[in-house]
DNA sequence: TCTAAATATCAACATATCTTGATTTAATTA
DNA sequence: TAATTAAATCAAGATATGTTGATATTTAGA
C-alpha cells in the first residue's frame, strides 16, 4: 500500500504535476532557478519537490548550495505512464530563468 | 487538467483503492452486498463509489432498487496501469456475502 | 397511493493537506 | 570563525476531503 499510495498523493496537486511537467520539459533544474521561473515561494516549491523525491519521481544532486532536481530514470511502468499523461496535459510553461548561471541567484 | 486530476484524486483514498480491488475480483456487486460484505455504512460506501464512477474507473447498472457497480471496461491506459498497481497490492478481501440473491438485503 | 427497501444526498464535525512567513541547517568564502 | 547564500524545516492558519447520522429520492409491490 505505503508505495502506490505515496505516488498517487504526490500526483494528486497541481502545482506537483506542474513542477513534474517543469522538469520533464527543461531537464535537470536548480532550486533556484525553478523559483524564479515559477516566481514560487521558497518554502513551498521546497515542500513539494521533496513530496515528488520521496514518491520516487525525482533525484536530486547537491552542487556547493545549489540542489539539482531532475526527473529520476528510469521509472517503473506506473509512475511512467503517469508522467506520460501529464505530458498531454494543457499546461502553460513559463520560460526558464537560468539565474544560477549568470549573476546567481540572490533570491 | 480536469479528467487526469479527477482520476488522481479517485485512486488517492484508501477505501476506494480497496473497492476497486473487490470490485475487480468479485466483479459486478450490487451496493447492499457491498455493504454487508465490506460491513460500511451506506453513506460512506455511496460516496466513494460516485466519486470512482464519476472518475471513470466504474459504470452502474440500475436493476429495479438495485445498484450494481462494476469496473468499466475498457479502461484507458493510465486507469488500467493502476488497476494494474492496485492489483499487487497486499490488500486482504473479505468474502462475499451474496444476500441480495437470498434473503434480500434489509440492511 | 401508501409503504417499504435500496440508494443517493446533505449538514456538521473531524482529519488531512496546502500556503505562508519565520527559523534552521548546510555549504562557501572572506 | 563570521558572514552570506541556498535550501530545508517548522508552526499557524486556511482550505479541502472524509466520516457519520439524518433526510431525500427512487423503485416495487400491496
Amino acid at each position: 500500500m505505503e508505495i502506490y499510495l505515496k505516488s498517487v498523493a504526490a500526483l494528486n496537486d497541481e502545482t506537483r504535476v506542474l513542477l513534474l511537467r517543469f522538469l520533464d520539459h527543461y531537464g535537470e533544474t536548480c532550486v533556484c532557478d525553478m523559483q524564479a521561473s515559477l516566481d514560487m515561494i521558497q518554502s513551498r516549491l521546497s515542500r513539494h519537490l521533496k513530496i515528488l523525491k520521496d514518491a520516487g519521481f525525482l533525484r536530486v544532486e547537491r552542487k556547493g548550495t545549489w540542489a539539482y532536481y531532475s526527473i529520476r530514470s528510469p521509472l517503473d511502468r506506473f509512475r511512467n505512464e503517469a508522467l506520460q499523461e501529464i505530458r498531454y496535459l494543457d499546461i502553460e510553461l513559463p520560460p526558464l530563468k537560468k539565474l544560477s548561471e549568470t549573476e546567481g541567484c540572490k533570491i
